[in-house]
DNA sequence: ATTGAAGACTTCATCAGTAAAGTTCGAAGC
DNA sequence: GCTTCGAACTTTACTGATGAAGTCTTCAAT
């Protein structure tokens, strides 16, 4: 087998050096410093989600589910926000939300009811359930998060999270954002 | 309306310091420099996927179609895969990758033909159409990362891609991965 | 009081993904 | 040489997301 090619293995097989080699020999001009933080970043943020997909699979939860819970915790107590509002801070369209709620009520971590001082509007709350389920998803994610930094002392973690914010930095203000798309929120 | 919440607002408008501090208020034991590190992370990959998503919009291709012409480039010449091998790299289920390669092959970016050696296989080849498109995108996607990263100086950027890998090297021994399915592949 | 415009959510049609069954071809055994 | 097993891809049924249209409520202006 060449490179990075290979007849067909599991994509842990190839490793991130040759990617980057492959990206240098297609197209020169790359910055394979740049390229080699991008890719990283990208795979690192794949496996992680991975992760939390496992253990939010243990708990009988989805992803998508888990992003409501978050989203409700966030904002504190009393745990209320309405449709449209978890929509935005999710990245989604109100449509998806819609059923997304419809699930979580089936499942009873949340309870819908419309606003009676504006009966237009609708209240998601978290219930004791969805609180609970919450937390251990939490205590879960810690645990996973805590041994992922392991190998980095103090210093280095103080620096890549400095880092990392001064990157944020950079696209949240190149990117007015257009109101859009977001993938998702934690 | 209290902390964080707010009426409606983009999700920039939840900065990570309050939803830092919101985690520390519902889940004490939460340490919070870990969280700080992961939650940006998050974030920060998130609004990379956007702004290549928008990139890939003003190309007339999206996302998906834009990892299959990475993975096909990747292996380089003749950018030959099959739609196994490609559902494996891509982490998708090979249904889908039938229905993906449909769409570019209309779209005139791969081609798709029987192996005559082997009847049961099928290869996808990257067109030179296909090809220059690739390449259109990596000078987006270039120019896009060397901007983000023009605040660090090469030190910095070295240090980062250092400990980046140094976690994706924990991440990947901590799970054999289990053959399963990866969201997706740069 | 009535009408009109705007806002908040839901419904409908469509699209892309998964899981599982189906099809076709190649290889090994009797 | 026929048959059976297995591999590689496709098809089918279903799920969750999007975008656009629809419904219901409120608010402002006649």
């Amino acid at each position: 087998m060449t490179a990075a090619a290979g007849s067909a293995g599991t994509p842990e097989e190839l490793d991130l050096d040759a990617q980057i080699a492959a990206y240098q020999r297609e197209f020169p001009e790359v910055d394979p410093q740049v390229e080699k933080v991008v890719t990283a970043l990208g795979r690192l943020n794949r496996r992680m989600n991975v992760a939390y997909g496992r253990q939010l699979v243990d708990l009988g939860i989805s992803n998508a589910e888990w992003e409501v819970l978050k989203a409700l915790v966030v904002v504190g107590r009393p745990y209320r926000l309405g449709p449209g509002d978890l929509a935005k801070r999710l990245g989604l369209t109100p449509a998806a939300m819609t059923h997304r709620i419809d699930r979580l009520v089936t499942e009873g971590l949340v309870t819908r009811e419309r606003d009676e001082a504006n009966r237009v509007r609708v209240i998601v709350e978290l219930t004791d359930e969805g609180r609970e389920k919450w937390l251990q998803t939490m205590r879960l994610a810690a645990a996973f998060e805590d041994d992922l930094l392991q190998d980095l002392n103090t210093a280095e973690r103080a620096a890549l999270g400095e880092i990392l914010i001064r990157l944020l930095r950079r696209v949240e203000t190149s990117q007015p954002d257009a109101g859009g798309r977001l993938e998702d929120l934690d």
